[in-house]
DNA sequence: CGGGATCCTTCTTGATACTG
DNA sequence: CAGTATCAAGAAGGATCCCG
């Protein structure tokens, strides 16, 4: 995603500043970052013990997600030129600042995640958001 | 940030409450659904405002979208039975508490994007992210 | 151990055409 | 007007092989 960047629209909540909105939100929406950033809020961990510590990912996605991050200065690499090959990530400052941004978004989602499941759930039935919908008389 | 434990905390961050989180992130995470609803805070609006509103998107994207805020409740779907079809979208007040949520990572994002971007910049110049990065001597 | 490069499959998305 | 249905292109992600 992410192609053309003009959203500029007449009445909306913010004119143009949803640029930097969507970098931030194409970052953390990414399944993995926020998978990476809360596992390395413990403290620095090397390749290996990523990969252990977030079963589902693959190297390819590690490693990009990493390069990603590590661009944006969320978090620094350290290879250290030993014999067996050793690399340790670290969040900085910035990483952690992160952190706290995706924790009061999880604040919110631990809020009302029961309210938009049940709301899910009603819709199974209702049929709702799947075709049916309420129907108002002409209200003209 | 509520019930969300410290950000140094001796374990993992969340064990198994990133279910949620991850739901929410998928929602907001998307491109579409941020402007929707950004769009939707000034008030209610019909499928062609909407469309007219956020010149990018495809009615397929905007009535997929539309389905997928409506099945989590976050907005209400109205349609007029009359002679020109009318169906008005409005947010629900679960909708606009994630109106809140966003805004408050745009506030983050605000905050933080300068940084991030010559983070990003300074990067192309020194290769880090694409290769290249620190490399210290053995350590031990 | 820590990746880089490649292939291949799946999901997402935009464009198009048709309906109530 | 407000969608629905279908199709094809592209991006994202996983698996695999290989090198330093």
């Amino acid at each position: 995603m992410a192609s053309a960047r003009q959203i500029s629209g007449p009445c909306q909540a913010w004119p143009e500043d949803s640029a930097f909105i969507r970098e931030v939100l194409d970052r953390i929406g990414d399944k993995w970052t926020v998978l990476i950033v809360s596992t390395l809020s413990d403290g620095s961990l090397r390749y290996s013990d990523l990969q252990a510590s977030i079963p589902g990912i693959s190297q390819r996605m590690l490693t990009q997600t990493l390069k990603h991050l590590e661009r944006d200065g969320l978090l620094t690499r350290t290879a250290f030129a030993e014999v067996p090959p050793r690399v340790e990530y670290e969040l900085t400052d910035l990483g952690r600042s992160l952190m706290g941004a995706v924790m009061a978004m999880a604040g919110w989602a631990a809020t009302h995640h029961s309210e938009i499941a049940s709301n899910r759930a009603a819709s199974e039935l209702t049929g709702v958001g799947r075709g049916k919908t309420t129907v108002s008389a002409s209200a003209g």
